[in-house]
DNA sequence: TTTAAATTCTACCATTTTGATAGGAGTTAT
DNA sequence: ATAACTCCTATCAAAATGGTAGAATTTAAA
């Protein structure tokens, strides 16, 4: 499961997408339109500005918009911001690695084959589910 | 992630799958072999026994048991059991829906389409990863 | 029949994470 | 000047996580 924060971060980029190269699009639209609380959105939103998914511009007419283009951007993208690793275990992930605390070798781990494969698995499914297939009508 | 919860279980069935039909293997061993705090994994081996995939015997030669075959068991069936649904929100889960509570129209939600794509990747490869994968030697 | 070695049951606990809310400072167009 | 924004930091309640503790119960065997 994803955790809110991510959800809502996935929503606002979702909504973000729609508007791109539209000008920009303040919190208070997005919060109301994707009925997230505002001032839970306000940090999520400068979360995505540090991660470099999105810009804004500040004062009246101010807001947010999407830096790169939806076909760049992926829910595997967003997921890693706000919940961290795809992998189930530390010692399988690809951009979050750490050994397991309570490993004695992992050279030796019998189950670190089989958590990769469900990790790459899972991991290419979220890098295809990118923001212009949210959009996507059909 | 998975849960350290999840991850014990996961080992503790492992070692089991290894020690299937050739009796009783107490907490103490497998504690010891896995590296996992006793009585933590007392706790755990109770939820197993509680979800059928093993069973028990008490008094002095007692210990735990798989009770199904290793090939029937797979690592989807205990990542439920302890860190619930497989998918990203719970309004893509096969089994514990629920409706997302900010969402105001499932029907119309443009999420679901994509997220129920990368839950049915993740729940196949998590199926197809059973204990006797894990046992496997290569 | 006592004892040792198990499971079982229940309560508790510290720490971290989650999902927010609050208030104010800074910025910019009108 | 002021309205409408972003930006920053602090705070907080509730839930989840990762255990510990202790005692009751069951069983095999000495």
């Amino acid at each position: 499961m994803m955790s809110k924060r991510c959800k809502y971060a996935l929503k606002a980029m979702v909504r973000l997408a729609r508007n791109y190269n539209q000008g920009f699009l303040p919190t208070s639209v997005i919060a109301q339109d994707e009925n997230i609380p505002k001032k839970f959105l306000e940090q999520i939103l400068l979360e995505l500005k540090r991660a470099k998914l999105v810009n804004s511009k500040q004062g009246k007419v101010g807001g947010y918009y999407l830096l790169k283009s939806p076909d760049e951007v992926s829910l595997a993208d967003i997921y890693r911001i706000f919940d961290g690793p795809i992998a189930l275990t530390p010692c399988v992930s690809l951009n979050f690695y750490e050994a397991c605390d309570d490993c004695v070798d992992e050279a030796v781990c019998y189950l670190r084959k089989e958590l990769m494969i469900v990790r790459e698995k899972t991991r290419t499914s979220m890098m295809e589910a990118t923001l212009t297939k949210f959009i996507a009508k059909e």
